[in-house]
RNA sequence: GCGGAUGUGGCGAAAUUGGCAGACGCACUAGACUUAGGAUCUAGCGGAGCAAUCCAUGUAGGUUCGACCCCUAUCAUCCGCACCA
């Protein structure tokens, strides 16, 4: 009987397929235990060999904690909304969710034949409706919250209204600031739009206009953590700066717990290193400097305000808002110069010629508030404006960049630092004692800082400042694949979807071309966009007294479902048709701007409501009663309707069919004083000419989608309870199954994901939604499998010729059987005398993939180098493991990965060795069954022999596989089975814990075994073995001899002897006495257990 | 430039955390069994040397009876950030 393991692993995975045997219950009295792997986003290209390293390595964990009593959870799903499905759907025309579904199942059949233990009844999609529904609803508990500052906590925003209508929002001392402080009356008084605008600018999830990178050729907006060096890391598209209405995450607010939060989630330290650098916390001061020939004040940052006499000039950042008023006359021209050049340059440009000394001279003088000594100002690119306040104070002396700055400009140089600054470089250093100083001076300046800063905010012009380099997370794409947001824009104010619209569906496109504007292709699907309100909304729904409106008569129309805004517009249409007589006569005077040049509409809808006139521009809405208007009802309806157009900012001027009829000029000329009135215009629309929130009077949906990492930053609690339709996962559920204990994944989310999940879960703890604030409790990061590459060139007679090369192995099997062969000797290596053949024969015609250029000193040929290179499909060294686990089976494919060095490590991808993980378990079928004979395995009693290799390998595998040390786990399999054989072990009490122990890593031949051996259930559900140390205990020891530190010799001497007798025993050795040449020993070290050293 | 990590045979890597450097596997060499070997088994395999022995964990120092492991400097590679004041 052979180790057949094709029809093996056909046979198990189908059994436990249909016993369900992955199927985890959230009900059970066992502890629980989560592990998680990042989910993949499924692309065209399928699994690559990188891919299943994390998925293997949490499986085998999975199974452990389950042999070992745990209930596991070991979910699976996909990341599926994205860029580039909609890219593919740009170049093919097919629609995202198909090709999405494609790639879906591609996955699914590779991942099904490395028989993972995944729950696939949990499967998430975040394309699915049924799930975007969800991210769509935490997005909404986002908007309606805000960060309170004292609590330091997400609160819902309703409880800053409260504050707002009853405190306002006033400074704590000091005089209120116009624009920023306001009483509860002031709140009161001002329109929807004003308070709108307030509120949004607390809540978690706000649209604001900004500066965003934007990327021309994906026509999209990108994250920072999405660009690098200037260009888009999909594709490597440039990306420019460009103001656009964006939506954004509030995760400044979380920075500090973010922060915090660190200090308890066991991830690697690189890792939190990473996220701190992410964040840069920075304490330092702002400080305020008068300006000489200017009332204007200067405010900059710094974190060394103990160097404050050092300061030899003031740079701002070009973008800077002070520049244009403190530049002189005779700067102006210069400045407007350096001014052009700086915005030529491209983000790409500013970023690659990063040591470039540029700048210029404003004219302008700050004040050192301490000495008097005017400080010249200047501009320079290398001040940022987007960090601490966009100026900086130059200390030359001690900060090298403004040491350059200063050499290069000719700027004296103030040194305040003595010895420690030698006049060829800036010295950062904090342990100098301060001289020229004033009253620093003498202070080390470690503590001069704090001193700085007391004095400072004690003359009142400056104060502590915490800064941080993160930003708010960018969270809107102008993309078709992703969220739509649940929020409609009506005259400039962001509506949320009530709760029951959701989810908001993707509205089917046939083009993904760019909306205009910037806009996303949503934009384009004008159906969709555009809302009108209904007239069915005079019986709103919800009512007025449900929505809790003050006013009872105003109608709801922003929770109406857009199917009646449509039957609205409709209805306006019609009604364009069928003007009355006295409609028609005003029409013909208002129609094409007759009236001094403004703009009128006919039956144009405003919310529910038609209006027969309507001048946008001016909020101008013109009445023409007819008979029926007299009637009481319609006159209180009426009335209702008015008040709520005037809340909303609207002007109405009514005029009755005979004002109209009788005298049309007295009309006409009323329209015209009240569209010229000066305060009828109104603030909120004119000072927004950019794009995005629609125009006055129109309803629209949001265009621009989520970005891909709105899904992936809950996906972990949606595994807890997958199919409610209620809520996005039910508290029981949650509580229960709580922070995932081990969470596997790439280093590249380190920035990206990790930080918005850490947010997300923050949010929904402060909101009392879940019960734990971190998501993940230990993570695991799986080190990179490279490629590697090797590339040989040639420079021949005819001139250069290069050719590039991929050793045999690292080679697609196409291209390996096509060319490989042919340049490696039969050791696998490269071969030069091989080479040299075949360029005789004319065969280096090969696909070019690198160009490397390096010249030998002898030669005409050069092999230049091998390296490692991340594996990937472009660069043609991937080898796909469906190959590996057709020809191997899935076992010896999963402990081959695992085989192949630590987790954690990268590591190039090297085939060979599979083999051996191969022979290895062919090697334990023998121990089972031989070839000729049959089951050999039998019942007998083992010997403590056996059972001593048993034990060794319990406990080096269990501890092994507990602190994710797989490669070694797997030698010691090896160990075990080469030990095991060499005992001609074939017991039963022995093979079968080792079955056990196996099954995490090779499920499916210990499973066969398992099975042959007569066991009934199935091993999944073995009880791991118990290790017992009295297998263990030694009698004797070969005890390593060392002479002054060098190993001469071996002794055996039984354990249990003390010094002084193993002592004696040494002494008496004769190669020790060969190497102590008749002297006496200095000293003898004896070391329990472990060693003796004689020293001489 | 800053931060993090890693340097061990021809290759992937081990080393109970300061105690026999190179476990385990690949590749390679020799042999056995075979019609055959891409099956299996046996032996060898860091370098030098006939050998005793000497030299070897990027390099140079140090601590220690003893260092891949701890300390100091230095070089190289990889990853992340990058004019963040």
């Amino acid at each position: 009987m052979e180790y057949n393991f094709r029809s093996i692993e056909d046979k198990w995975q189908q059994r436990w397929k249909e016993t369900n045997a992955y199927k985890v219950s959230n009900d059970t009295a066992k502890p629980k235990y989560y592990v998680l792997d990042m989910f993949p986003y499924p692309s065209g290209t399928g699994l690559h060999v990188g891919h299943p390293l994390g998925y293997i390595a949490s499986d085998i964990y999975a199974r452990f904690k389950r042999l070992k009593g745990f209930n596991v959870l070991h979910p699976m799903g996909y990341d599926s909304f994205g860029l580039p499905a909609e890219q593919y759907a740009l170049e093919t025309g097919q629609h995202p969710a198909v090709t999405t579904e494609k790639n879906i199942a591609t996955f699914r059949s590779q991942l099904d034949k490395i028989a993972f233990s995944f729950d696939w009844s949990r499967e998430v999609k975040t394309s699915d409706p049924a799930y975007y529904k969800w991210t769509q609803w935490i997005f909404l508990q986002l908007f309606n919250s805000y960060f309170c500052n004292t609590e330091k906590k997400a609160l819902p925003i309703s409880k800053l209204i409260h504050k707002y209508e009853t405190k306002g929002a006033m400074p704590r001392n000091g005089d209120p600031v116009p624009g920023k402080h306001f009483t509860a009356d002031e709140w009161k008084a001002f329109s929807k739009k004003e308070q709108e605008d307030i509120l949004m600018k607390r809540r978690l999830a706000f649209s604001s206009y900004g500066e965003v990178n934007w990327c021309e050729a994906l026509g999209t907006v990108l994250a920072n953590d999405e660009v690098v060096n200037g260009v888009s890391e999909r594709g490597g598209h440039p990306v420019v700066k460009k103001q656009m209405r964006q939506w954004y995450l509030r995760i400044t607010a979380y920075a500090d717990r973010l922060l915090e939060g660190l200090e308890k989630v066991a991830f690697s330290e690189s890792m939190k290193e990473m996220q701190r650098n992410w964040i840069g916390k920075s304490q330092g001061a702002e400080i305020s400097f008068e300006l000489a020939a200017n009332n204007s004040k200067l405010v900059v940052y710094t974190t060394r305000p103990d160097t404050i006499f050092g300061v030899d000039f003031m740079v701002l950042a070009p973008e800077h808002e002070l520049v244009e008023q403190i530049t002189t006359a005779d700067q102006k021209e210069a400045i407007e110069k350096y001014l052009t050049y700086v915005k030529s340059r491209s983000e790409r440009e500013r970023m690659s010629e990063v040591k470039q000394v540029t700048g210029c001279f404003t004219g302008a003088y700050a004040i050192n508030p301490f000495d008097g000594r005017k400080i010249p100002v200047w501009i320079a690119e290398y001040v940022l404006a987007g960090y601490g306040t966009g100026a900086i104070m130059a200390v030359p002396c001690g900060d090298q960049r403004d040491y350059t700055f200063a050499k290069h400009f000719n700027i004296p140089i103030t040194n305040i630092i003595g010895d420690h600054y030698k006049g060829e470089e800036a010295n950062a250093t904090k342990d100098a004692v301060l001289e020229n100083s004033g009253f620093l001076n003498g202070l080390l300046m470690k503590d001069a800082i704090g001193i700085a800063i007391d004095k400072l905010e004690e003359m009142g012009i400056g104060k502590r400042k915490v800064n941080y380099r993160m930003r708010d997370a960018g969270f809107s794409r102008q993309r078709y694949w992703g969220e739509p947001f649940p929020i409609i824009w009506k005259d400039g104010i962001a509506y949320p979807l009530d709760e029951k619209d959701l989810p908001l569906e993707l509205p089917h496109v046939e083009k993904y071309v760019p909306g205009p504007e910037g806009e996303g292709p949503l934009a384009n699907i004008t159906e969709w966009v555009n809302l009108t309100p209904s007239l069915s909304d005079l019986t709103p729904d919800p009512s007025p007294n449900e929505r809790g409106a003050e006013d009872q008569n105003i109608p709801g129309y922003f929770t109406s479902s857009e199917k009646e805004w449509k039957n609205t517009f409709l209805f306006a249409k019609a009604n364009r048709k069928h003007l009355t007589e006295e409609e028609d006569i005003l029409w013909q005077e208002l129609r094409n701007r007759k009236v001094d040049g403004f703009k009128f509409r006919r039956q144009h809808p405003v919310a529910g409501y038609i209006p027969d006139f309507i001048c946008l521009e001016k909020n101008l809405i013109i009445e023409v009663d007819g008979g029926y208007h007299n009637e009481a009802e319609q006159k209180e309806f009426d009335a209702a309707r008015e008040r709520w157009l005037v809340e909303n900012e609207f002007n109405i001027i009514r005029f009755s069919n005979d004002e109209v009829k009788n005298d049309i000029q007295k009309v006409l000329k009323t329209i015209a004083e009240k569209l010229n009135e000066e305060k009828i215009l109104h603030s909120a629309w004119s000072d927004s000419p950019l794009p995005g929130r629609g125009v006055r009077g129109e309803v629209k949906r949001e265009t621009s989608t989520m970005p891909g990492y709105a899904g992936s930053s809950w996906y972990f609690l949606r595994y807890m309870d997958p199919h409610n339709d209620k809520t996005f996962c039910d508290r029981k559920a949650s509580d229960y199954w709580s922070q995932v204990d081990l969470y596997v994944g790439g280093t590249e989310h380190a920035v990206g994901h990790l930080l918005y999940s850490r947010m997300w879960t923050k949010v929904l703890f402060d909101l009392g939604l879940i019960s734990f604030d971190e998501p993940f409790k230990k993570l695991l990061n799986q080190g990179m499998i490279t490629g590697r590459s090797y590339f040989l060139m040639l420079d021949n007679a005819a001139g250069k010729k290069i050719v590039s090369y991929k050793k045999e192995d690292a080679l697609s099997t196409s291209v390996r059987l096509k060319y490989g062969h042919q340049f490696v000797d039969n050791s696998g290596r490269l071969s030069k005398k091989i080479f040299d053949q075949q360029i005789e024969k004319g065969l280096f015609e090969m696909p070019v993939y690198e160009i490397e250029w390096e010249k030998d000193t002898d030669g005409e040929f050069i092999f230049v180098k091998e390296e490692s290179e991340k594996m990937s499909k472009s660069k043609f060294n991937v080898d796909n493991p469906d190959d590996l686990v057709e020809r191997y089976g899935a076992d010896t494919f999963r402990m081959y990965e695992m085989f192949l060095g630590p987790v954690e490590a990268s590591k190039p991808w090297d085939t060979k060795g599979i083999e051996g993980v191969h022979r290895f378990l062919k090697k334990l079928w023998r121990l089972f069954f031989d070839e000729l004979k049959g089951k050999i395995w039998s019942d007998e009693k083992a010997s403590d022999a056996e059972l001593k290799v048993l034990h060794r390998s319990i406990k080096k595998i269990e501890n092994d596989t507990e602190t994710f040390a797989y490669n070694t786990a797997v030698s010691a399999f090896m160990v075990a089975v080469n030990d095991l054989a060499d005992l001609k072990c074939n017991k039963k009490e022995v093979l079968e814990q080792l079955l056990v122990l196996l099954t995490p890593y090779a499920p499916h031949i210990s499973e066969e075994l398992w099975s042959a051996l007569g066991n009934n259930g199935s091993i999944l559900d073995a009880a791991y073995p118990v290790l017992n140390e009295k297998y263990l205990i030694e009698s004797e020891k070969d005890y390593p001899v060392s002479i002054n530190g060098k190993v001469r010799t071996n002794i055996s001497i039984a354990t249990d002897l003390e010094q002084p007798e193993v002592e004696k025993i040494v002494l008496a050795n004769e190669v020790v006495q060969k190497w102590l040449e008749g002297k006496a020993p200095k000293k003898i070290i004896f070391v329990k257990n472990r060693m003796v050293n004689i020293v001489i």
